[in-house]
Parts: C-alpha cells; structure tokens; sequence
DNA sequence: ATCGTTGACTGCATTCAATGTATTAATACA
DNA sequence: TGTATTAATACATTGAATGCAGTCAACGAT
C-alpha cells in the first residue's frame, strides 16, 4: 500500500500529536491542557495541529472514523435480511469494534472520565454520535424504503444509540471492566431490539 | 411574587437579550452573529451577556428549564404506579410542554433550522438533551430501586430521549408542521414504552 | 430623609480555540 | 537537474469566555 516518504512523515507526525495529547490529558485534564501544548510536546507548531485535527478534541477521535462505516458496510451487504436483525448485527459489529479499538485499550474510559469535567468534549462526543446516528439512519431508511419512512428510521436507530451511549457511558462511569462495559452495551442493544422478535 | 424594580429591570434585560438574539439569529444565522452584537442590539454591555447566559446558544434555550423539573415531578408524584407507565407519562408531560412552549411558538423549528448550519449549536443542544436524560435516568432509578439498575435506568431513558429527540429533529428538519412534529414526538416514545405493555 | 449595603452593569485586559495568509523547506516527479 | 507538490511554519486576527476593579441605582434599616 504505497509508502512514500512524505505520507509517512505526515503519520508521524499525527500520532506524535495523539500520543501527546492523550499523556497530556491524562496528566492535567482536558480544560488543563492547550493544543498549544499538545503541539510543543509533538515538537511542531500550533498551526500543525489544525492541520492534522479541525477541532481540539477531534485528536481523541483519531480512529473512530472506520467504525460507522463498518455499520454502514452491514446494511450495505445484508440489505434483503429482516430490517431490525440487519440493524442489530450493524451494532453488534460495531460494539465489536469499540472492544478492541477503545475498551481494552483503556481509551474509552480515558474519554468518559475527561468529559466528565470538561463540558465541550462532552459536547463533542455527543455530536459524533448524533452524526454517526443520523447516517445509519439514513441507509437503512434507503434500504427499507417500504418498512420505514425518515421519521420511524430516526426514532428507532436514535433509540439504539441513544441506548447503548447512555448505558456505555454510565457503566465505564461507575468503573466497570471492559467486559462488563460490553455486556452493557448489547443488553442495551437487546433492550431495543430483542434478539427473539 | 414580590415585584422589586431591580428584580424586573433584570428580567426586562434578559429578554430583550433573548429578543435581541432570536432576532438576529434568523437575519444571519448562528455563526453570522457575535456575542458583541446581540448585546449592542440589546443596549447592553458584551459582558453583561455572559452574566445572564453561560454560553452564546444559552440564549436560546432560556425557557427550556422548566421542562426537566416537569418529568421529574411526574416521577416523584406517581411513585408506585407502573415504571414504563410513569415513564411514559413523564414523557407525555414534557411533549406537551414543547408543544405550547416552543413548537406552536417557532422556536424549536429556529433551533433545528439554525443548528444544521453550526455544529457548535448542535453539540450545545445534544449536550442538554443528554444532561436531562442523565437526570430523569438517576430520579427513575431511584425511584424504582428493584426494578432498575443504574445501567439498566439510563438504557431505557436513553432509548426514550433518543428516539424522541432524533424524531423531532427529522421532522422539524423536513418541514413538518407543529401537529405533525408532536405526532412524530408520541410515536418515537411509543415505539420504546408500548402503550399496551 | 439619610446612610451603608447589595447587586446589576460596565470597561478593560487576558486566555485560548480556530482560521486566513504568506512563506519555507523537503519530497516527488519529469 | 529543474520544477511542481505539499507538509509544516510564522504571523496576525477573530471571537467566545473569564477575571477584576469600579460605578451607580435600588434597597433596607435606622
């Protein structure tokens, strides 16, 4: 998958960024830290920063771009299956990912635990998963034009989002293992798509 | 109610801070509007602003507290009468304060039209949105100790705030009138507290 | 009626995220 | 080797938000 020097240096550079900035926020919070900072500590300038990331906690995001197109990519290929089965294996997917991308890596709870004092990166978290949301809602609506209208796929892919965020967030919240975290998620999930209907 | 001159020069203040903000928010949009401005609109000092209001989207939301407390009475009240049943009722109350509060009013449909275009409105709204979830979540779970864990409490709230706020929105955001939106609201919160069950 | 207190409001300075512009320097490519 | 990209930099600016010191009107007690 063609190296090229130029493209490599820029990977560097960005992961110097996340790992600077994620040392940095464990350190001394999110609001304690300045994309000043994080820039110094990856030894580039601030404007280098905003090159890499638009916003300041978009560098604690870096890798949750594949994971709506991996829901996306089950409604694609599953498109024929029963809608809420195809809907539930999208997020069972999805849930897969976070495991081994966040939960075990201790990411995710880096992240509740800093939005927790910081108002705007909850804000931000948020707004990713209303974005995430609102595209899934989207492809399955165009791919059960006759089961579903804008309206029900909102409400029914907001339900499941709305559930799972709220019980992942409040179980990392109270301390649970990455384990635990899981099962909370898909009991979630189930509560608003049960497996046997 | 005790009147008290400085209590109404306040009051007068804040709403033509509000009045003010509305007013050109729907000449240039969001982002087209400073701080500065809604407070030269209003004859106040910029600083003066930020002593009424946290934030610039703050603004905007100035009657939506009252809505929360809403819900949470509703809870407290019923206490012993069927969870979902008192949920769904909490939810019952809090639509039909959107309805005469800010749906027959234009405020909601200005909300939904002006955050399409600014993202940080957008994560300001969500933010409220979940802070009321995480609330109405805690006061159910406590209300109902057997029933409900602390997990289990916020998945189903967050699947009831989930599917009614992203309903609303889409069908705001399509052009629907006020009867319609409400419709929309009571379908999303059926679809996860069953009328019959 | 007067005086001390409270509290709403102001002006000014500062921090910090985010953006625009122009420039430098290293890589890529012919 | 020479030319075109492009990552990264330096510098300047906007705008939200906060801190602080000071003004003045409203209030309450004597």
């Amino acid at each position: 998958m063609e190296a090229g020097l130029r493209e490599r240096k820029k990977r560097r550079t960005r992961q110097a960024l996340v790992e600077a900035a994620v040392r940095l926020f464990e350190e001394k919070g999110y609001d304690g830290v300045t994309v000043a900072e994080i820039a110094a500590a990856a030894e580039v300038s601030t404007r280098t920063f905003f090159l890499h990331f638009q916003t300041k906690d978009d560098v604690l995001f870096a890798n949750a771009a594949p994971r709506i197109d991996l829901g996306l990519q089950v409604i694609a290929e599953r498109a024929g299956e029963p809608m809420r089965e195809v809907l539930g294996r999208a997020m069972e997917a999805m849930i897969g990912h976070v495991w081994d991308g966040d939960l075990t890596s201790g990411l995710a709870a880096l992240r509740v635990r800093l939005a927790a004092g910081a108002p705007a990166l909850q804000a931000g978290m948020l707004q990713r998963f209303f974005t995430a949301q609102t595209e899934l809602s989207g492809a399955l609506c165009r791919a059960y034009p006759d089961e579903l209208d804008e309206v029900g796929a909102a409400a029914l892919v907001g339900a499941l989002i709305g559930a799972v965020v709220a019980a992942t967030a409040t179980s990392i919240g109270r301390g649970d293992s990455p384990d635990q975290v899981r099962d909370a998620m898909r009991r979630a999930a189930e509560l608003v798509l049960p497996p046997g209907g």
